[in-house]
RNA sequence: GGGCCGUUAGCUCAGUUUGGUAGAGCAGCUGACUCUUAAUCAGCGGGCCGCAGGUUCAAGUCCUGCACGGCCCA
């Protein structure tokens, strides 16, 4: 502790500082005494004083075979009489948890204990002649020990109280890990939204809906895989280190290889990998991992996110937005049990089919003209009417985009596949048989936000080039998101790769919709957070 | 990058308008209590008021800068 002082020689504070360095002084002898008032300091003598006494505060390899969901499930429904009939018999059950409350009456006590299934309610009573329960010394010093927070174990049989409770009579509790800090209230729990994500841990300790959000993506990444498994379709891993970083138009993280004194580029996307194995034979690939973009960071954009990315050989776009409906659908009833879900207060049907439009049917839903949709000075105009960023806008297709973006999105609430995208947008999509200015492509929209993105590959190696060349125009004249030239899927592309469609989905996105959350900092456990200079 | 808001006890929050001894609930400690479940009752302890400057006799409060976070915009 640092109680230097700069004394205010020549100024009048001279008595204010006298007397707030008696309260310095008071403080540190408080402290220094027996830190009376500070609860990690209560409990970490507690756990002292279990090693002095000689025993290990940290003891391992305990044996718990219960479980409070597993008591809940066989005796919850049972009445209280039925209850009490079966206590003489009725097996012991051992559950450790955490101890999440606490209710002492003079010689009973109740607390809750948490385990990674629920909650089950533990009753301590002094045992007696025919009466079961704990012997009183020991039941003294399980009360001065046990501390909310503390993992415990306990052993005992299930009754009901008096109030309805399924509660387990305890003959034995044991200390199994010390807690050494108070937790957050119980009421409110944490929700101070920065302590929720530097300490996650604790957000999920003491937040059980903040656990089962994430419970909930876990399920929804399992569904996702075991619906592509079923169809046939391979999960690969791909490099997230990549000489170049390609496949979308967004900056990389740049990194370094000691040994080959090498930078390299943690992956924007996948999607060049993914198609290099459709020349390889793996007709139907999928890889769900991260990846990482360097940009700003939203409710909606953490640098490094979830992608599915997946690909199907002899599939159009359009095989894609069947397939696609079917699996969020479906999913929704895994995890939601319906195909309405609410976000945010808005339900949203996911009851397929979904709507379709073209982006041109929503630039004119949007109020453009038709004449201003193909123009690009109007273009330009009404983009800079509307106060609309151009940075890396130049073609007509970029401006139709970002007049969409701005305008239309946000009105996609309701699940929608928005098609014909501009070529110009779209540098790995092939062209519309009918209208080659336009993509076979399309994007999921769901609340207002872009969920899924798909196309039908470019499988034409000559075209492919031709469009990585315009891509290195555009980054040359300052456009730095453009893709960089990639020779080597060139040349993998003139090997011959088979007509296809791919699809990338935001799986933090979707679990966003899925679990109601705002932010994509509730779905993903530990965003990226600039360092806190105070120490949390 | 810009605008607005926030940061006070372990947690959840008052107190900032109008500068004048730092507050409550939960949690903690002591005591009472054998069916509570936000238990109850009585008493007690606990503060770098985000950090650093400035104004003032006096700053949690006013001013400036900084840090971290949130929301919106770009």
């Amino acid at each position: 502790m640092d109680y230097t002082w700069k004394i205010p020689l020549g100024k009048p504070q001279l008595l204010s500082y006298v007397y707030a360095s008696f309260r310095a002084v008071a403080r540190h002898w408080r402290m220094a005494e027996t830190n009376v008032g500070d609860q990690t300091a209560q409990r970490t003598a507690k756990v002292q004083a279990c090693r002095s006494a000689g025993k290990n505060p940290y003891p391992n390899a305990f044996s718990v075979p219960h479980c409070a969901a597993e008591i809940r499930r066989l005796w919850g429904e049972k009445t209280r009489e039925e209850l009490e009939a079966a206590l003489a018999k009725a097996p012991e059950y051992v559950v450790a948890g955490r101890v999440m409350s606490w209710r002492s009456f003079g010689k009973v006590t109740f607390f809750d204990l948490r385990d990674s299934t629920g909650t089950i309610q533990a009753f301590l009573q002094p045992a007696g002649p025919g009466k079961a329960g704990i012997e009183p010394e020991r039941l003294s010093e399980i009360k001065k020990a046990f501390d909310i927070g503390d993992i415990v174990r306990v052993a005992g049989a299930p009754f009901k109280t008096k109030t309805g409770e399924l509660t387990l009579l305890c003959t034995s509790a044991d200390p199994v890990t010390k807690c050494l800090h108070p937790l957050p209230e119980k009421w409110h729990g944490l929700t101070d939204v920065e302590l929720r994500y530097r300490q996650r841990y604790l957000d999920l300790a003491v937040n059980p809906e903040s656990k089962a959000v994430f419970e909930k993506r876990s399920r929804i990444i399992r569904f996702v895989r075991a619906f592509l498994d079923a169809r046939g379709y391979v999960e690969v891993e791909t490099p997230m280190m990549q000489p170049i970083a390609t496949g979308a138009n967004a900056r990389p993280f740049v990194t370094h290889h000691n040994a080959l004194d090498m930078d390299l580029y943690m992956r924007i996307a996948p999607e060049l990998y993914l198609k290099r194995l459709l020349v390889g034979g793996f007709d139907r690939v999928y890889e769900l991992n991260r990846s990482f973009r360097n940009e700003g960071i939203s409710t909606q954009h953490n640098p490094e996110f979830t992608m599915l990315e997946f690909y199907q050989a002899y599939a159009t776009y359009e095989d894609l937005m069947a397939l696609t409906e079917e699996m969020i659908s479906t999913l929704a009833i895994e995890v939601c049990a319906s195909t309405r879900v609410t976000w945010q207060g808005t339900e949203i049907d996911l009851t397929p089919p979904w709507r379709r439009m073209t982006v041109r049917e929503g630039l004119l839903e949007a109020g453009l003209t038709p004449s201003q949709v193909d123009d690009a000075a109007a273009l330009r105009t009404a983009a800079l009417e509307r106060g609309i960023d151009l940075s890396g806008a130049e073609r007509a297709g970029h401006l139709q985009m970002a007049l969409f973006e701005h305008h239309f999105e946000p009105l996609l609430v309701q699940p929608t596949f928005v098609t014909d995208f501009p070529l110009d947008v779209s540098p790995l999509s092939r062209k519309k048989d009918s209208d080659p200015s336009l993509a076979d492509r399309f994007e999921l929209y769901i609340t207002g936000r872009e969920i899924a993105n798909a196309f039908s590959e470019l499988n034409d190696p000559a075209d492919q080039r031709s469009r990585f060349e315009a891509q290195a125009e555009a980054k040359a004249r300052g456009y730095d998101e453009a893709m960089p030239y990639d020779a080597d899927y060139i040349r993998a592309l003139e090997f011959g790769m088979p007509p296809a469609a791919g699809e990338g989905i935001g799986i933090d996105r979707l679990t966003m919709l899925l679990t109601d959350s705002p932010s994509i900092r509730d779905v993903i456990l530990f965003p990226l957070l600039k360092t806190d200079t105070q120490g949390t």
